[in-house]
DNA sequence: CGGCCTATTGACGCTACTCAACATGAGTGG
DNA sequence: CCACTCATGTTGAGTAGCGTCAATAGGCCG
């Protein structure tokens, strides 16, 4: 049954995509979206623990998330690592290879993910042929170009409940993009990978949790976050500058 | 005759511009360069503490540093600012507004600057015309995504005197790459600006100067910074994983 | 010369890290 | 099916690093 599920997957077309309006296919027309749909290699599904891309390999393709989800890490000669971003359905990876003719970070499944593979040749040809798809390429770098000053304005206000609860309402808003629950949802990441993403230290991650437990701002399982207070949560990111209006639109929407 | 200077380097070309191996005319043959420069719009010089633009201002042209130097920064609701990045000659501003149509951070000069604004329009015309361009392109802003990554990862590993060592590195790098000494320069930014980036207090910056100073790694005044011991800056630096292959080279070279 | 801004230095307190023990759940093999 | 182990997460105690507050020094400009 499960395999049946998968191969069906795996021959899901841009079109068919639902991702399309996050991804790349974004405006472009029925016939365009065929042209990008035929330089797309499907792969099959990665496991947990399992690497897109490893650090110094050369760059050949970018990738994009279809299910699952993939931490991205630079390794430290120290042998630890820094996490420095996890992307979701819908998500580009492997933009800061363009530079070089290698990897410059890793990036490794998280649970059972499926990635759309783009050869980067020949996307660079099909974004010449369909200015729109160039477009849309740009708007996706720029947006993790931003996102990632966004991060930056994060780590540099210090104070660890800022962070994390301006990590959890980041995971909400893009779970609520993809069409899930934005008050309830599973982590896919360790409270290790957390607080090295947060610069802070997993006891720290984890006493918060509970402090926001507490504070009946959340409520905890595991790995599954409910998200009991936005309003308190939104009022903790908004002391570290994180710009939270759309999402006190959506509270007071609903 | 600083104003002869003015308006000679005003009319400077990309083929004579002493950056164009660090900026998008590299890799260009003659005739596209020229190409490049019709649509390069050279703009008076901007003075310290002027804006080159301003978050939510309508996004129109991306910029490219030609002299001095310019500092990005994202201002917090609380009217605060966290800076994202220092710019120096020959590198990209505006990345981050090509998803919107509006700056997402502000731009503001740290000293006289001069830049030269891309009209995005006409360059999304030329890098399409012009494959060398549009590649070139895809690598700064590559790099743009790199150096970030490589920020959060120093912000990441905590340690003050890690990240100052850091920094300085990283300022000496691109300083030498742009031909000047990478052991004595001077920091256009304040000590202010310093803490602000590197997610410390003032008074910490101040404190690891005098303390880089006491140790022999650096000699300081004001804003005019002597590396003496380079190996320890690097040693430092190194223990935040940041990778200082190339530095060692250097030292060993010389 | 006086005012202002930037930078330095000192004293103190708090946050978050470290070390350590313990709890819980998942996966494995008998 | 249960006992075992390992990985993951929680909780506690002690401490160090860095931020905050405050005072002072030095440079720049009118």
């Amino acid at each position: 049954m499960n395999q049946i599920v998968n191969l069906k997957s795996l021959k899901t077309t841009c079109q068919a995509c639902s991702l399309s309006e996050l991804c790349l296919p974004r405006s472009l027309d029925d016939s365009e979206m065929v042209r990008l749909d035929d330089i797309v290699q499907r792969k099959r599904p990665i496991k947990k623990g399992e690497f897109l891309f490893q650090v110094g390999q050369p760059f050949r393709s970018l990738y994009a998330v279809r299910s699952g989800s993939v931490k991205v890490f630079l390794p430290t000669p120290s042998g630890e690592e820094q996490i420095v971003g996890f992307h979701m359905p819908g998500e580009l990876l492997g933009l800061d290879a363009m530079e070089h003719d290698t990897h410059s970070c890793s990036a490794v499944a998280l649970e059972t993910t499926t990635v759309c593979e783009l050869p980067y040749q020949n996307m660079q040809e099909l974004c010449h042929q369909i200015p729109g798809l160039n477009h849309q390429f740009m708007s996706l770098v720029s947006k993790e170009i931003g996102s990632e000053h966004e991060m930056l304005l994060m780590l540099g206000k210090k104070m660890a409940d800022v962070r994390l609860a301006a990590f959890l309402l980041n995971l909400s808003c893009r779970f609520r993009t993809r069409g899930f629950s934005p008050n309830e949802f599973n982590l896919s990441m360790s409270r290790h990978d957390i607080a090295n993403y947060l610069g802070l230290a997993v006891e720290t991650v984890s006493r918060l949790f509970t402090r926001f437990q507490e504070d009946g701002i959340l409520e905890v399982h595991r790995r599954l976050v409910t998200i009991r207070d936005m309003s308190k949560l939104v009022a903790l990111a908004e002391y570290a500058g994180i710009n939270c209006q759309h999402i006190k639109d959506m509270i007071s929407d609903s």
